[in-house]
RNA sequence: GUGGCUAUAGUUUAACGGUAGAACAGCGGGUUGUGGUCCCGCUGGCGAGGGUUCGACUCCCUCUAGCCACCCCA
C-alpha cells in the first residue's frame, strides 16, 4: 500500500529531520572566486568605456515600491505581471526587488532634479536584478545587468552612441555580437499600427494557437516576437510597423540606421522586433551572439528608446535612451568561447621561509617587495619548503625567494629561477633591485619574442 | 507559470535489490632546506523525507534543485 505525501506533509517532516540541507534558494547562485574575475573584467570595461564616453556611474537601492515598476515598465508586461519579487514590509509598503534598472535610474532623475543637470544626462550602472521566473542556463532568479541611461536629448545620435557602446564592450571582450533593430515609432503610430494588425489577424483567426488569440487584445504586438512555426508564414505576411510610423519617427528611425552604419556597427533590421517592457517608444534593439540567433534562445542585451517613461513617473517630458546587458550571459558566451579574463594578479615572486626567525622576517621582505610594484606570494602557514615551492610552482611565479637560517646569518637570500632551477644568492639589501632588473629582463625577452613570432 | 529529463566524494564519473569503485583536485610521504614527471598513502559520497522489502544508492511516492522545451527575457 502506497501512502501519499502531501506537500504540507513533506515539508513538516524535512524541517523536523535532524539533517536538514540548506541548499541555495532557486535561481540563485555563489560567486565563487574563480567567476569573480569575469565580473571584474566585464566591470572594468565597462567602467573604462563609460568613462571615456562621459557616463558616470550611478546605484539605485535594490528595493523599490512596487508601483515604480508597475507603472514604468507597464501593468501589462511578463514582468510586472508573473515575475517581480514583491512583498508587503512591517510599514505595510508594497515593495520590489528591482527586476530592472532603467525605472529606478528615471526615478532617480526625477528625484534628483536632473533636469537641472547639464543635459543629456549619461548614467551607466552595475548590479544585481531580480525575477521571479523558472531558472533555466542563462536564467537566473537573481542576475547582474549593466546598463547605459542617457536621459534628456531626443537626438538619434544618443541611440546610436547607446548601442555603440554596447556593441564596443562586446567587441572588446572578444565577442562577436550582431545588433537587431526595429523602431516602434510613438504611441500614436503604435495605436495605429495595433488597429491595422488586429485586424490583419481577425482575418486569419482561425490559424492562430489560442496563445496569439490572448494576445491578439492584450498585446497584438507580441504576436509578432512568437516562435511558434505555425504562426510564421501569418507574422511574414503582416502588415510592417515601419509602414505606420510617423514622419518624425522614420526619419529618427533612418538617422539612427545612418550613424550605425557610420559607426560600423552590424545591425540587422528586423521588423518583427517588439519588447516586452512597454516604456519602450521608437527605436528598440537586442543584441545577439554572433551565431544563428536559433542555437542561442537569449539575447545578451537589449535596449532602446524611452521618451515617456519620465513624464509617466511624474517628471517633466524627457526624452531618453538606455541598454541593459546581462552579465551571466556574456559570462557563459565567453567561457563557451574560451576567453578568459587577463590576470593581472599573477604573481610575480614567490617568498617561501624556513624557520622561525625567517617566517618573521619573510613578513617584511613582503611586504618591501610589495611595496616596490612587485606582485608578491606567499604560503606563511606552510612549513616545508617542499611544499612551499609546489605552491610557487601552481602560482607559476618566475621566481622564488628562499630566506633560511643560513641566509639570515649571511644578510642574505636564495633567489631561484623557477624555469631552469638556477639558484643565486643576493644580498639582503639588494633584493629589491635585483628582482625588479630580472623582471624587467624577463618581460624584454618576451616582447622580443612576440614580435620576432609576429615576423 | 506549463510539459519533459536528471540528481552517486570538491569536480567528472562506474556498478549493483544485500549497503559503493575510479580519475582529477586536496592533504601527507618517497631521509634531514628545494617545485613541475613518477610511485605510495590518507581525507571524502549515494540531494531531502517517506513507502515497498528480510534488506534499497538501486523500485515507488513527495519535496528540493539543476537542465531542456514553451512562455518570456538579460
Amino acid at each position: 500500500m502506497i501512502k501519499k505525501n502531501t506537500k504540507e506533509e513533506n515539508t513538516e517532516r524535512v524541517e523536523k529531520s535532524k539533517n536538514p540541507t540548506f541548499q541555495l534558494v532557486r535561481g540563485t547562485k555563489d560567486i565563487l572566486p574563480d567567476e569573480q574575475s569575469y565580473f571584474l573584467w566585464i566591470f572594468d570595461q565597462v567602467r573604462a568605456v563609460a568613462n571615456s564616453y562621459g557616463f558616470s556611474l550611478i546605484e539605485t537601492p535594490i528595493i523599490e515600491k512596487t508601483n515604480l515598476f508597475v507603472r514604468g515598465v507597464g501593468k501589462q508586461t511578463d514582468i510586472v505581471e508573473k515575475e517581480m519579487f514583491s512583498f508587503t514590509d512591517q510599514g505595510n509598503e508594497n515593495l520590489t526587488l528591482r527586476p530592472e534598472g532603467t525605472a529606478p535610474v528615471a526615478r532617480a532623475y526625477i528625484e534628483h532634479g536632473m533636469v537641472t543637470w547639464p543635459q543629456p544626462v549619461k548614467l551607466w550602472y552595475f548590479g544585481k536584478m531580480l525575477r521571479h521566473e523558472r531558472p533555466q542556463a542563462g536564467r537566473l532568479r537573481e542576475f547582474h545587468q549593466f546598463g547605459f541611461e542617457s536621459l534628456g536629448s531626443d537626438d538619434p545620435m544618443i541611440d546610436a552612441q547607446i548601442i555603440f557602446l554596447s556593441y564596443k564592450i562586446m567587441k572588446q571582450l572578444g565577442l562577436d555580437v550582431s545588433v537587431a533593430i526595429n523602431s516602434i515609432g510613438t504611441e500614436e503610430c503604435r495605436n495605429q499600427y495595433k488597429k491595422v494588425l488586429v485586424d490583419y489577424f481577425r482575418t486569419k483567426r482561425s490559424e492562430l494557437s489560442d496563445e496569439a488569440k490572448k494576445l491578439l487584445t492584450k498585446n497584438p504586438l507580441r504576436i509578432l516576437d512568437s516562435k511558434d512555426e505555425n504562426l510564421l508564414p501569418i507574422i511574414e505576411q503582416a502588415p510592417q510597423i515601419f509602414d505606420y510610423l510617423s514622419n518624425a519617427s522614420r526619419e529618427h528611425f533612418l538617422k539612427v540606421m545612418d550613424y550605425l552604419d557610420e559607426l560600423d556597427v552590424p545591425v540587422i533590421l528586423k521588423p518583427t522586433l517588439v519588447r516586452g517592457l512597454d516604456y519602450y517608444t521608437k527605436t528598440v534593439f537586442e543584441i545577439w551572439s554572433g551565431e544563428e540567433e536559433t542555437s542561442r534562445q537569449s539575447a545578451l542585451g537589449g535596449g532602446g528608446r524611452y521618451d515617456d517613461l519620465v513624464e509617466l513617473l511624474g517628471g517633466r517630458p524627457t526624452p531618453a535612451a538606455g541598454v541593459a546587458v546581462g552579465v551571466e550571459r556574456v559570462i557563459s558566451l565567453l567561457k563557451e568561447k574560451n576567453i578568459t579574463p587577463p590576470s593581472d594578479y599573477q604573481p610575480d615572486i614567490f617568498v617561501a621561509q624556513l624557520g622561525e626567525e625567517a617566517k618573521r622576517k619573510s613578513l617584511l621582505l613582503f611586504e618591501e617587495l610589495r611595496s616596490a610594484g612587485i606582485k608578491v606570494a606567499e604560503s606563511l602557514s606552510k612549513e616545508g619548503l617542499k611544499s612551499q615551492l609546489e605552491k610557487a610552482d601552481k602560482l607559476k611565479v618566475k621566481y622564488a625567494i628562499i630566506l633560511g637560517q643560513k641566509e639570515i646569518l649571511d644578510g642574505t637570500v636564495m633567489l631561484r629561477d623557477m624555469e631552469n632551477g638556477i639558484q643565486e644568492v643576493i644580498d639582503m639589501k639588494k633584493v629589491v633591485v635585483e628582482v625588479k632588473k630580472r623582471l624587467e629582463k624577463q618581460i624584454r625577452v618576451q616582447a622580443e619574442q612576440i614580435k620576432e613570432e609576429k615576423v
